[in-house]
DNA sequence: ATGGCGCGCGCAGCGCGA
């Protein structure tokens, strides 16, 4: 079973993109972030036409989170019961006995900022759930774009980001609480070529430059991270056109 | 040189992302 997640920064523009990686990946499961539909907009039908299921938790403008799946979709829940919250980011199913989540974590714009205080508030009480969470499911993944580099080696100028937005202490801190309920990186579990990033600004030709960062992880609960067999970021996406400026991420299992 | 690009909204130009 391969599982990934991609930010496609619009689901309406990138509909193409998304049909056409699901044919060349192979993907069973995509969680998705930044679709920007309102439900009412969401194309199930366009994906079920292709064999896939989907669910969905949206918003008019803004974030917008789904999971897409070959296989049946049980026990959806939208949003995170301990953090009632008006914008929409977080959407949870099981897919094979596998606790699936689709997380868009805020960005938080600036250090200091009302957005930063946001984020690191939406991380602790999606680290509490989590926590509950995990005592009753085994195998769980949270996929999605974190908005957080984790470690200076997730930055292609590590010094021109160091304390700033992505890259801040509590922000690293907050990703390795994570962690520490037992989830892994399912990305680092394997061997990978340095300087692979899962975003690049538009601006400045920073794809070109490989000017990126590694910001949209798949964490893997330990019962799960023993079933994984290849972790990977595939940046082919974002050579298209007019494409998101995030790359799809994903791992296959035993 | 704090802009630079791309999106939604909505029909000009702004807020936002990261």
């Amino acid at each position: 079973m391969k599982i990934a997640a991609w930010n496609v920064n619009s689901l309406k523009v990138r509909l193409a993109h998304l049909l056409a990686w699901l044919e060349e990946s192979g993907a069973d499961v995509v969680c998705l972030q930044e679709t920007k539909l309102e439900d009412a907009n969401f194309p199930h039908a366009e994906l079920a036409a292709v064999g896939f299921q989907s669910v969905c938790g949206g918003q008019k403008t803004y974030n917008g989170v789904a999971l897409v799946s070959r296989y049946p979709l049980e026990d959806v829940q939208i949003g995170n019961p301990r953090f009632p919250d008006a914008q929409k980011r977080l959407i949870a199913a099981t897919i094979n006995g596998i606790r699936v989540i689709s997380a868009y974590f805020p960005n938080g714009q600036a250090v200091g900022s009302d957005k930063y205080a946001y984020k690191l508030a939406w991380i602790a009480a999606l680290n509490t759930w989590l926590r509950e969470d995990l005592a009753t499911r085994r195998e769980l993944a949270l996929c999605g774009d974190f908005n957080i580099a984790p470690e200076d080696r997730d930055v292609h100028d590590p010094v021109a980001w160091a304390g700033q937005i992505l890259c801040s202490d509590p922000e690293r801190a907050a990703f390795r609480a994570l962690l520490a309920l037992g989830l892994q990186d399912a990305f680092r579990l394997f061997p990978q070529a340095e300087k692979s990033f899962s975003w690049w600004d538009y601006r400045m030709a920073s794809f070109q430059k490989n000017r990126g960062l590694r910001i949209d992880h798949i964490l893997l609960s330990s019962p799960l991270a023993n079933r994984a067999a290849a972790a990977r970021i595939d940046a082919s996406p974002r050579k298209w056109e007019r494409p998101s400026d995030h790359a799809p991420v994903w791992v296959t299992l035993k």
